[in-house]
DNA sequence: TAGATTGTTAATCGATTAACAATC
DNA sequence: TAGATTGTTAATCGATTAACAATC
């Protein structure tokens, strides 16, 4: 029986796709909220965001029964109940690793929007970028900072944005030091050396690459 | 009858899922290619991948028989026809929308990787960022001087890093003047309002999103 | 030729959609 | 109560895996 994936509420395994979808529910519902709709019905939704209402009431029966017959679901409370399944109230410490061009970058996006993450740390390997400020965070030494950090806060998770080679050589110590979710900006196929480790990819080439492929289609 | 996604060889449908393994099929290949190895089986690539052999075999075979019956595939073949299926023999011309953070990095890096996307200029509508540079782009103004750069070099893809409030009102004039593809770092769901528009969404806080799911698994 | 491995068909598995009884 | 809409089961659809004949 597999243990994995399954939610305490109902013991029902979640799927990756499902899962995928969470953010843009948040996301949706967020925006509806703002815009002062108090209840919303599956079916009122789904049109709003492109999917089938079956899906939509599938996909939240996962993780409980958040909606009311005859009446559909309260808006804030279930931007708020995913946000939770999200652990949007619980953020985890994240330190980003190699700041080049993305690595900025994604350094001051994760600073202004807390997305369960909490940045707490950036780090390089080039003696040049030590001390520098990217927003309120200061450039700190790798390897040496890096343990230090590790033992002070106990991050969690790291962001790579390290080239590919530097990535694979790095993991092992980053898990040494106990890192045990990775955000993979890097070509390294992280999750095949480290079945163990929680890895979400963002490869922008891959993205760009089959948008090529669309732009021939039909 | 479906007419989209057929291939032209062999007018079968390729599914979404099929087309988003290609550009790590490509990655892979590049590396086994540089690694000297000449040629390689279904089930070798499938070990080195993750994957099954009987599907990489069915994800190639939607586009032709590339391999060969007791031999295998010939790996610098292979990663020239998955290049050619992707288009990275004949780069569409891409401008970038918002030079901020984001902007500046994806900027910097399609500037020094073509992924069968050529970037050619790089707009905003601050005029203080106006006459700057971006590696070796000069940031111009949004509108005026988009609408000259699309008389004078017709770009098919806008890469879109502004906000998501100034991105929905940009997208009618994007395709006025002849924009056909987008690539959407912004959270604005281009893909519902315009259907006929090729659009790849990279949501960085929903992989940030997810990653935040994942570490509370199991 | 014999062995290996593809291309392709058939079987299985999982995800989406449809239907409807439960219930607010 | 009657109407609406959920939660959930059943049906359909599509994607993955297995099997094997074709063939290099």
């Amino acid at each position: 029986m597999q243990t994995e994936n399954l939610n305490e509420k109902t013991d029902k395994v979640v799927s990756e796709r499902v899962i995928r979808r969470l953010p843009r529910y948040y996301r949706f519902l967020g925006d509806i909220m703002l815009s002062g709709m108090e209840r919303i019905s599956s079916r009122e939704l789904s049109e709003m965001m492109g999917l089938t209402a079956s899906q939509i009431r599938q996909d939240l029966n996962c993780f409980g029964g958040f909606g009311q017959q005859g009446y559909g679901y309260n808006v804030r409370a279930l931007h708020r109940e995913i946000g939770l399944i999200l652990g949007q109230d619980a953020p985890e410490k994240a330190v980003l690793i190699g700041v080049g061009n993305l690595g900025a970058a994604v350094s001051m996006y994760m600073e202004t929007h807390t997305r369960g993450m909490e940045l707490c740390s950036v780090f390089d390997s080039d003696p040049q970028k030590w001390g520098k400020r990217i927003g309120g965070l200061t450039i700190r030494s790798m390897p040496d900072d890096f343990v230090k950090v590790c033992k002070e806060l106990s991050p969690s998770v790291a962001v790579l944005c390290v080239p590919k080679d530097a990535a694979k050589q790095m993991v092992p110590f980053l898990i040494e030091n106990g890192i045990r979710g990775i955000l993979n900006f890097s070509h390294y196929d992280v999750a095949l050396d480290y079945p163990k480790l929680k890895v979400e990819n963002v490869h922008i080439s891959d993205s760009i690459m089959t948008l090529r492929y669309k732009m021939s289609e039909k």
